[in-house]
DNA sequence: ATAATCAGTTTAATCGTTTAAGCAACTGGT
DNA sequence: ACCAGTTGCTTAAACGATTAAACTGATTAT
C-alpha cells in the first residue's frame, strides 16, 4: 500500500515549510500569504492528490468529526431506517457515523460506548436498553456530548429526542372507540423501558379497564406473541381489536393471525405502533401510529452537534406522531 | 468534557517514563521489566481508568482497526442484514465498521470511499453500483485492501465474495418446470450489474425462450413493476409464474398482485430471489432463493482481513444458494 | 536616522502513542 | 580485573497535522 501524500511532501516540492502549506490549504491567514505561493501550493496539492490525514488532524484538534450511534439492532427496520437518516444528516454536517447494535444488552452497550469513546468520537446518539441509567449518568458526569434517541429515562435529565408515546397510544385507542370497538388486546414487551411503559399507560388509561395485556419476552417474541393472541381470542375475553406496541410485535402477530386464518378487520381489528414495509404485503392495509423518523434523526443530530459545540443544554425534543388510519380498523 | 487520562499521567504518578508504561500495558518486553513496577503501573492504569487514545495509536502504527463498508442503502433489509453480520464479525476481530450508503450512485460511492480512506480505514468491503469499474481499478492500483461483496466485475480480478447467481436462477426455473410451469415472467432491474445479468442469463437460458422479461428502472420501481406485471397478465403472454430477481422487486410485485387480487399460487406462481421478513405477512408462503447471508459476511471480513495483513490474493469466494420451496409455487 | 509596522514565512511545540537505541548498574566467566 | 551479557529503565524520534510565536526584510512614520 503506497504511502499517502503528506503536507511534508508538498512542502518539499514547493520549497516552503509545512506550516505554510497547512495555512494555505486551510484558508487561514488569508491575505498574509503571497498569491503566487498560495497558488503553487494548491497546484501541487492537487497534482499530488493530497488528502489530509484525518487521524493526525484529529490528534491535534481533538475532534474526530465522528459520531457514535448505538441502536438496538441495525438489522431491524426501525433501527436501519433511523440509521440511514442519521447517516445522511451527519454527513451533511461533516460527521461520519460509527454504528453499534446493543441487542438490548446493557453490557454490550457499555462496551460499544467504550469503543466509541476510545476512538474519540465527538458525540454519541444512543438508543439504550432497559436498566441503562448508570450509563447515562456516567456520560453526564464525564461531560461527554450525547443525546438519547427514542428511549429515555424520565428520572435523568438529558438531551433527548422522543415521541409523545402516551398521546400516540391514546389516539390509537380513541380511534378504535370511535369505531365502536371497546375490548382491546394490547401486546407489548415485558420491559421497564419508559417509552413502552408510556405507550401502555396511554393505551390502558384510555381503555377504562376494557383491555387485556399480553407481555412478550424479548428472547421469545414469536411464542409469546402467539400465546398472547391465543388468550385474546379466547371467547371469554371478547377482544375485538389488537394493539401492537411495536412493529416487530405486529409482524409476529399478523403472521400468526394469518396462520389462524383470522380475517382482519372482519373478525378482529388491528392497529400497530410504528410501521414497516412488511405491512405492504398483508392482504389488508394496517392502521398504525406513524413515527416522524426523519424529524427524529434530524433533531438527534442537531442536538448532539449542539452539545459538541459546547452548548450546555438538557433539551428534550418531544415529537408528535400521526395516526394513519387504514382498513385494519375501519373495514 | 474532562481530559482523558494519558500514558503521561500514569507515568508521572508512578514516577517512570511513558515508554515504560506503554511497554507494560502492551505486554511487550516481558521479562525485562520488574514485576513490582509492572504491577504498580497496571494498578495505577486501572485506578485512573486509563483508556488508550486510539487516534494517537493509529497515527503511530498506521492501523486504525476500522473497516469501511459501502452498501447500496443501509435502510434496505438486504443491506442492513449483511451490515449486522459484518459488524459482528469485524468486532470479533477487533475491527470497527464505518458504513456508507451509495444509493447506487457512482459519485456518492467515490466520495464515501474517499471519506473512508481519509479516515485511514485499514480495508474496505464494497457493494458497488454499476459502472464502478474505475473505482475498483483505482483501489487495486493504490494497493488498498478491499473485497467486493455481492456485486462484482468479471473483467477485473479482485478479492470478492459472491453467490452463484447463474445456478441459483437456473435452479429456480428448473423447479418451476418440474411443477409444469412453462411460461415465465421475469422482473429485473434495468442495469448492467453483473450479478443481476447473471441471474437473468441463468433464468433465460433455462427457459428456452419461454419467458417474458420486465425491466425496472431504479428510480421508478413501483410503477415499472406494475407495468411489467400488467404486461405479464395480458392473456396473450400466458405467463404462469413470475420470478422476481430481487427482494425489493418482489415486495413491490406482491403488493401489486394483492391489489389486483390475483391469487397466489392458483392464478399465478411466484418465486423470489432473496427473501425478506415482509414475505411473512403475505397470505401464502413464498418460494425463494436463499442467500447465505451469514457466510457472505463472514467470508468478506475474512478476505479483507487477509488483504490487510498483506496476503496478496485475488480470491473469489463463490457461495451456493439454496432454493426454499414453499406454497407460492407448489400450491 | 530610528523606531514602528507590516507582509510573508519559518520555527518549534504539541496532540498521545510507539519503539529503536542508549545507558547505568549488576552478574558472572575467565 | 576486565569484558560480555543481562536487567531495568530512559531518551528521543517519529507518526502528520495545527498554530502560537518568532523572525526577516522592506516600508512607513517620527
Amino acid at each position: 500500500m503506497k504511502k499517502n501524500v503528506s503536507l511534508k511532501d508538498i512542502a518539499e516540492k514547493v520549497g516552503v515549510s509545512t506550516a505554510l502549506v497547512s495555512y494555505v490549504l486551510n484558508g487561514k491567514m488569508e491575505g498574509r500569504i503571497s498569491k503566487e505561493v498560495a497558488a503553487q501550493i494548491k497546484a501541487v496539492a492537487e497534482e499530488l492528490n493530497y488528502r489530509p490525514n484525518q487521524i493526525a488532524k484529529s490528534l491535534k484538534t481533538n475532534r474526530t468529526h465522528t459520531l457514535g450511534l448505538l441502536l438496538a439492532d441495525i438489522a431491524n427496520p426501525f433501527s436501519s431506517q433511523i440509521a440511514r437518516i442519521i447517516e445522511n444528516e451527519a454527513n451533511k454536517l461533516g460527521y461520519t457515523v460509527i454504528i453499534g447494535s446493543s441487542d438490548e444488552q446493557v453490557e454490550k452497550s457499555k462496551s460499544l460506548i467504550q469503543l466509541f469513546l476510545n476512538r474519540q468520537v465527538d458525540g454519541l446518539i444512543l438508543s439504550l436498553p432497559e436498566n441503562s441509567e448508570e450509563i447515562v449518568s456516567d456520560l453526564k458526569e464525564k461531560g461527554i456530548p450525547f443525546v438519547l434517541l427514542d428511549r429515555y429515562f424520565p428520572e435523568i435529565s438529558t438531551n433527548s429526542v422522543t415521541i409523545d408515546n402516551y398521546s400516540a397510544a391514546e389516539a390509537a385507542i380513541k380511534h378504535l372507540q370511535e369505531n365502536n370497538i371497546a375490548r382491546i388486546g394490547i401486546v407489548t414487551y415485558e420491559t421497564s423501558l419508559f417509552h413502552l411503559e408510556e405507550r401502555l399507560r396511554g393505551a390502558l388509561e384510555s381503555c377504562n379497564g376494557n383491555a387485556t395485556v399480553g407481555k412478550v419476552r424479548l428472547g421469545n417474541i414469536e411464542e409469546d406473541v402467539e400465546a398472547a393472541i391465543t388468550a385474546f381470542l379466547n371467547p371469554e375475553n371478547k377482544v375485538e381489536a389488537i394493539f401492537f406496541l411495536s412493529n416487530l410485535l405486529a409482524i409476529s402477530g399478523l403472521k400468526y393471525l394469518n396462520k389462524l386464518q383470522v380475517t382482519i378487520p372482519d373478525q378482529l381489528a388491528v392497529i400497530a405502533f410504528d410501521k414497516t414495509d412488511a405491512f405492504d404485503l398483508f392482504y389488508t392495509t394496517i392502521t398504525y401510529v406513524n413515527q416522524p423518523m426523519n424529524a427524529m434523526g434530524v433533531e438527534a443530530v442537531k442536538l448532539v452537534q449542539q452539545a459538541i459545540s459546547g452548548v450546555p443544554t438538557e433539551t428534550t425534543v418531544n415529537l408528535q406522531t400521526e395516526l394513519v388510519i387504514q382498513h385494519s380498523t375501519t373495514g
